[in-house]
DNA sequence: TTAAAAAATGCTAAAGATTCCTATTTGATA
DNA sequence: TATCAAATAGGAATCTTTAGCATTTTTTAA
C-alpha cells in the first residue's frame, strides 16, 4: 500500500532525512541527481507528494515555494527575512491550542505555524 | 510616504475591507473592475504588495497561492479542507508564544498560523 | 525463471500565479 | 498650469508545479 520500492523514493527519502536545512524540490533533485544523474524533476516532484500524503515527510509553503523536512514532530518554524534560514522550533501542540486559539467544533488535522523575523546570527551581524 | 492616491488604491482598499472572505489578487481583480473596468491586474498586484508591506494589510499563503485580509490583529486561520473556506480565529499570541514555542533569542515580527482540517460546516453535512 | 499486469519513471508540454518591462497617464508640486 | 516623479495598463516573461503519454521497472504468480 506504499506503491512500489523504488530506487528512486529510496534515494530522494535518504536526502531529505538527512538534509539539515529545509530544501525545496529543486534542492532534492539536484542532490538525487548525484546519486541518480538520470533521474526526472518531475519524479521527484511526483515523489515529495506522495511522501508528503502518506505522513512520511513534512511540509511547508514559504515565498511561494514548498519546503520539505523528514522531521515528523510537531513544530514551528522560523524563517530569516535577512538570510533566508528556516530554523526548526520545538512546539507543544496542546498547549498552544490550550492557550491561545479558539477551536471549538473544528476537526484540525494540521498545524502550520511560521514565525518570520531577523534572526539570532543575523542579529549580531549587524 | 504611502506614495500617490489613486482611484485604483482606493478602490482596492475598499473591496479589501468590506470582504468577508479572504480574497486572492485575481478575486480582488475581479470585484475592483466593477468599478474601475480598465484596472490591470498588475497594479492589483502591485497594489496589494504594497499594502502588505506597508503593514496596512494582512496576507496568508495557502496552497500557492496569497490570500489578502484587512483584518490587520493579530489572529490565526483554519483552511477547511472540504470546502476551502478561510476562517479566522482569535489568536492570542503572547500567550502561544510563552506556552508553546522557545524563540530565544530570536526578533519575531510576523506569525502566521494555519489550521487545516474540516470545518464544523463541512462535518455535519456528512 | 519468465511472462503479464500494474505502477513508476522520464521527458516535454502546459498550467497557474506572480512579476517584469515599457510606453503612457496621472497626481502632486511649485 | 507646466513640470516631474510616480503609478498605471497591457502584455510578455518567469518560476514553480502538474499533466500526459510512451517507456521502463517492479511485482506477481504460473
Amino acid at each position: 500500500m506504499a506503491g512500489k520500492n523504488t530506487i528512486q523514493k529510496k534515494v530522494i527519502y535518504e536526502v531529505i532525512s538527512h538534509s539539515q536545512d529545509h530544501p525545496t524540490a529543486e534542492e532534492v533533485y539536484k542532490e538525487v541527481k548525484l546519486k541518480i544523474p538520470s533521474i526526472s524533476l518531475a519524479t521527484v516532484y511526483r515523489v515529495l507528494n506522495t511522501f508528503y500524503h502518506e505522513g512520511k515527510i513534512n511540509r511547508i509553503e514559504i515565498n511561494k515555494e514548498y519546503h520539505y523536512d523528514a522531521y515528523i514532530k510537531d513544530h514551528a518554524h522560523f524563517v530569516c527575512s535577512s538570510c533566508g534560514k528556516i530554523y526548526d522550533l520545538e512546539f507543544e501542540k496542546d498547549k498552544m491550542v490550550v492557550a491561545g486559539v479558539i477551536m471549538d467544533g473544528f476537526n484540525v488535522e494540521r498545524i502550520e505555524v511560521i514565525f518570520t523575523g531577523v534572526c539570532k546570527e543575523c542579529l549580531l551581524n549587524r
